[in-house]
DNA sequence: CAATATGATTTACC
DNA sequence: GGTAAATCATATTG
């Protein structure tokens, strides 16, 4: 300020009544004026400018308009606007908003990539109202999926309309202000650049407030997300029922219980749990099983007789409307239907109850009778011949002396069985 | 409440 | 990328 005025009255312009801002342009624009009414004039209007405030309403208005008519009016205008531009008085936060920059786009990614501030996807109501309806019985993991999005949808559009209020605030408030600067333009030094520059300060501060908005919706989305979908912080079992269809499946594929990527799908669609909860599921079955068979003895017995009832059924039900009678093995099914595929493995398995393979298991008694019992009972049911049950060549050797799996249904690795047996019952030492 | 069961995650390997 | 193995964190059980 103090720099300013010392500028002016450097140049040297004419003194008004005391009152500092003096205009050096007069002098600057002297030889094409020329004459010294002009000088008159100008300071005459300076004076009014200088007393304005104290005149009344209509006065003053009346001034102004005589002020803005005047033919100096435009020449003036632009010379103090120019001024104004190189004292610096203007220039203010103009550029700036560069450092948030990168926050501002990894807090939009992460609303993008959370569905907040993307397309609606589905309609909040609509999938809600979809997921509880595919629910059913006792999925209740798709019940707390329903909430969460319902939760997410709530969130979602209070930052909608948050942000909506934000812009049309916004838009209000710089249409404002530009008709106020347009307006006061009109009897002091405020050019197009200026107005521009000034919109330009309101969106950045407009822009911080949006960012707050997004940063807390941001939190409110990770709370949300840390409360629900973290699993591990709120493991639900699985239902029993889902835990039955896969236990099934292992226990019906136990020479190789390694569903593949379809067999996953169905077991997930079946068990109303994702693909990926299957594989943990597979993969933290096969180690514990692996690690400690005994304990699963029973439950190996319980599902292979399961399956066993279901295959039989469903194999009597086939001999009966084929009136065939061929010991083939029933495991032709290659496509969905894995009851029956199960049931062909599981002959390959059930020898094993007290078979070689699991040796360094001790089958507890009561498993060993029936396992026992189940294979006679199968053997009667599907009518295979005695000679079938206890046949050396279907032990399937399912884990190998190193406990990996292997595949069980080729038939070079049941060769020799009883060698196999021998070898596993001395390796097992380990 | 300790022991056990269980679903998920991490790490390392192929 | 899928899996084994170890581990974590919670749920269930006795």
């Amino acid at each position: 300020m103090d720099e300013q005025r010392r500028m002016m009255q450097t140049l040297g312009g004419v003194t008004l009544t005391g009152h500092p801002p003096t205009l050096p342009v007069l002098h600057a624009h002297d030889g094409t004026d020329g004459d010294g009414r002009g000088k008159q004039d100008i300071g005459d209007i300076l004076h009014q400018i200088m007393t304005i405030t104290d005149q009344s309403l209509d006065e003053a208005q009346a001034k102004k308009h005589g002020l803005n008519c005047h033919r100096m009016k435009p020449a003036l205008f632009n010379v103090l606007c120019e001024i104004k531009e190189k004292t610096g008085l203007s220039i203010r936060g103009g550029q700036d908003d560069d450092p948030s920059d990168p926050q501002l786009m990894r807090l939009d990614n992460m609303l993008l990539a959370e569905g907040v501030s993307g397309p609606e996807k589905g309609g909040g109501a609509a999938a809600v109202a979809a997921a509880t309806v595919a629910v059913g019985t006792g999925a209740d993991n798709s019940i707390e999926h329903s909430d969460y999005r319902a939760k997410l949808s709530q969130i979602r559009q209070i930052y909608h309309t948050e942000l909506e209020k934000y812009e049309q605030a916004c838009n209000e408030f710089t249409t404002h202000v530009m008709n106020l600067l347009r307006e006061q333009s009109r009897t002091r030094p405020i050019s197009p650049k200026e107005i521009e520059r000034m919109v330009n300060i309101i969106h950045n501060k407009f822009n911080t407030i949006q960012m707050q908005l997004k940063q807390s919706t941001c939190e409110a989305v990770m709370i949300l997300r840390s409360r629900f979908l973290d699993a591990r912080r709120k493991r639900r079992n699985f239902s029993k029922q889902a835990t039955e269809v896969l236990n099934e499946y292992f226990y019906s594929h136990l020479s190789n219980p390694y569903p593949s990527e379809e067999a996953k799908e169905e077991l997930a669609k079946k068990c109303a749990i994702t693909v990926s909860q299957v594989s943990n599921w597979f993969g933290n079955k096969r180690i514990r099983y692996k690690k400690n068979i005994s304990k699963f003895q029973e439950e190996a017995n319980l599902y292979a007789a399961k399956t066993a009832v279901t295959a039989a059924h469903a194999v009597a039900a086939a001999v009966q409307n084929s009136q065939a009678n061929s010991p083939t093995t029933p495991s032709s099914g290659s496509s969905g239907a894995y009851s029956l595929t199960g049931s062909g493995d599981m002959f390959m398995n059930l020898p094993s109850l007290n078979g070689s393979s699991y040796q360094s298991a001790q089958v507890p008694s009561t498993g060993h009778t029936q396992g026992d019992s189940i294979r006679h009972s199968i053997g009667q049911s599907l009518g295979y011949s005695d000679g079938l049950r206890g046949n050396p060549l279907y032990s399937p050797h399912a884990l190998n002396g190193n406990g990996v799996w292997h595949d069980a249904v080729t038939p070079s690795s049941v060769t020799s069985p009883i060698e196999g047996a021998n070898s596993v019952h001395s390796d097992t030492s380990n």
